[in-house]
RNA sequence: GGGUCGGUGCCCGAGUGGCCAAAGGGAGUUGACUGUAAAUCAACCGGCACAGCCUACGUAGGUUCGAAUCCUGCCCGGCCCA
């Protein structure tokens, strides 16, 4: 893809939300490989679905002939983001924190081209150039080129000074760190575009600020809208929580089922921000969609297209097939063979050799598909947990009878939760 | 530092001595309708060995037959004064 064509497919994506002098950005893409970056900060041990935008913006750069930089925020990571939320973070202790980044670090890895050339991609960690900084040489090099007046006029402070649990100074200095980043970059690695979140538009553009005033240079911000839901409340929230991209928080079934479970209404938005796939290939998806929604082909480009680029194309084979099998038609009757890759997919328990008489309240709540044996009391009230095609009692108690093919048991909870035992 | 108001279940928010596992709303779960969708309607929504018991209303004590509700200390936050 040339480099002109590149914010034009951006914008028809609608990836764009926010930039800083569109057409000098436009011509500075057109000189030749432009570095760019986005920090992830590790506030946990994984990433999440929302955090898809940002890596595959980076892939988009990259494949049109740019040198992403993904960073991992070691740094600003300590410190927190002040923006979003109406109280304060708590600190991550240092070992967590730590631990977070080499994880993150490691997903970061997975979604672009690190093979050596024009285009390769560079993993970078802000603790690398802000840790061995002293406060006195920050306060000179960095805070001196910004008045508080501007920094509490961005969004995210004022609304937190506004709010009744305020903000400390420690979350006030975030976008100094942040600013600082990009000046970082900027120099060792002509990083001159930094992309983020809508939310993140107030900390970048202090970047470009202080490589106006500090360097004299002009370096460029851009932002993606962040990802909704239809009703506008935060994306990649699901049954058990946020849907994670470690297989080991979020299987790839799990993560899978995810994106065919999008509502039609945003499944299009979906696939413009994230598929990698042309724009004309995926209209005509859209058109199909329109006409028959039932059949789910929007989602399902989606699910394989996403569940392959983070879990790789045999798990997203594999997830896909279970899948079939546990939506397609009556599962009760598939053989033990297809029974077998279906309980390699969903969360699977133990049984015991005798199933006759087995409560069911352990099994569902060891496999976590629910919280609690009250909760289960609760279920099979409402008679939502099955085994096989049978409801069971408000006993809970199975039969051997329950069990299928090859002795497994394919126990549901509700229209969507299943899980497998297998006789030990 | 002084004064004052406040800290309630996942979140917001009522409750001001027994009728309180705690109104109401949101979130969530399930059921019906569907298409593994949305909307709608309904039920549920602390835990457990579940007609009972245990744990809960910032925290530690106290008063009382009985406390989320009263008293005292402490911790945390808002606002006003210094």
């Amino acid at each position: 893809m040339a480099s002109m064509d590149l914010i034009a497919d951006l914008q028809a994506r609608g990836l764009v939300h926010d930039t800083t002098d569109l057409a000098a950005l436009k011509a500075r893409l057109a000189e030749g490989p432009l570095g760019l970056y986005i920090g992830f900060d590790p506030t946990a041990d994984s990433l999440h679905v929302g955090h898809l935008v940002g890596q595959l913006f980076m892939r988009r750069f990259q494949l049109a002939g740019h040198r992403p930089f993904p960073l991992a925020g070691g740094a600003t990571g300590m410190i927190g983001d002040p923006g979003g939320r109406s109280e304060e973070r708590n600190l991550l202790d240092v070992e967590t924190l730590h631990h977070n980044v080499e994880r993150i670090k490691a997903q970061l890895s997975k979604l672009l081209d690190f093979d050596p050339g024009p285009y390769q991609a560079t993993l970078v960690n802000n603790a690398d150039w802000t840790t061995s900084v002293t406060m006195l040489e920050f306060l000179r090099d960095v805070g001196k080129h910004f008045t508080v007046n501007q920094m509490t006029a961005k969004d995210s402070v004022r609304s937190r000074i506004e709010s009744e649990h305020g903000i400390s100074y420690t979350e006030f200095s975030y976008m100094l760190l942040q600013a600082n980043d990009f000046r970082h970059l900027y120099e060792a690695h002509g990083v001159e575009l930094q992309a983020g979140a809508s939310d993140q538009w107030g900390n970048i553009v202090a970047g470009t600020e202080l490589i106006r005033r500090r360097l004299g240079k002009q370096a460029f911000a851009m932002t993606h809208p962040l990802m909704l839901k239809s009703d506008g409340s935060k994306f990649g929230k699901s049954a058990g929580g946020a849907v994670w991209l470690d297989p080991d928080r979020t299987s790839p079934y799990q993560f899978r089922q995810f994106w065919m479970q999008s509502d039609d209404q945003m499944v299009g938005t979906y696939l413009r921000m994230l598929s990698l796939r042309p724009l004309d290939e995926l209209e005509g998806l859209f058109a199909q969609h329109a006409v028959e929604p039932e059949q789910r082909a929007a989602q399902r480009a989606l699910a394989d297209e996403m569940t392959a680029l983070v879990h790789g194309r045999d798990a997203a084979d594999h997830a896909a097939r279970a899948a079939e099998v546990l939506f397609g038609g009556d599962p009760t009757t598939a053989s033990a063979e297809v029974l077998a890759v279906v309980a390699a997919e969903v969360p699977r328990v133990e049984l015991p050799a005798e199933v006759e008489g087995v409560r069911v309240h352990e099994l569902l709540v060891s496999a976590g598909i629910v919280k609690s044996t009250s909760e289960v009391n609760r279920l099979l009230g409402q008679k939502a947990v099955r085994a096989g095609n049978r409801i069971l009692d408000e006993d809970g108690l199975l039969h051997a009878s329950d069990l299928l093919n090859g002795g497994f048991l394919l126990l549901r909870k509700g229209k969507r939760d299943f899980l497998v035992g297998k006789v030990s």
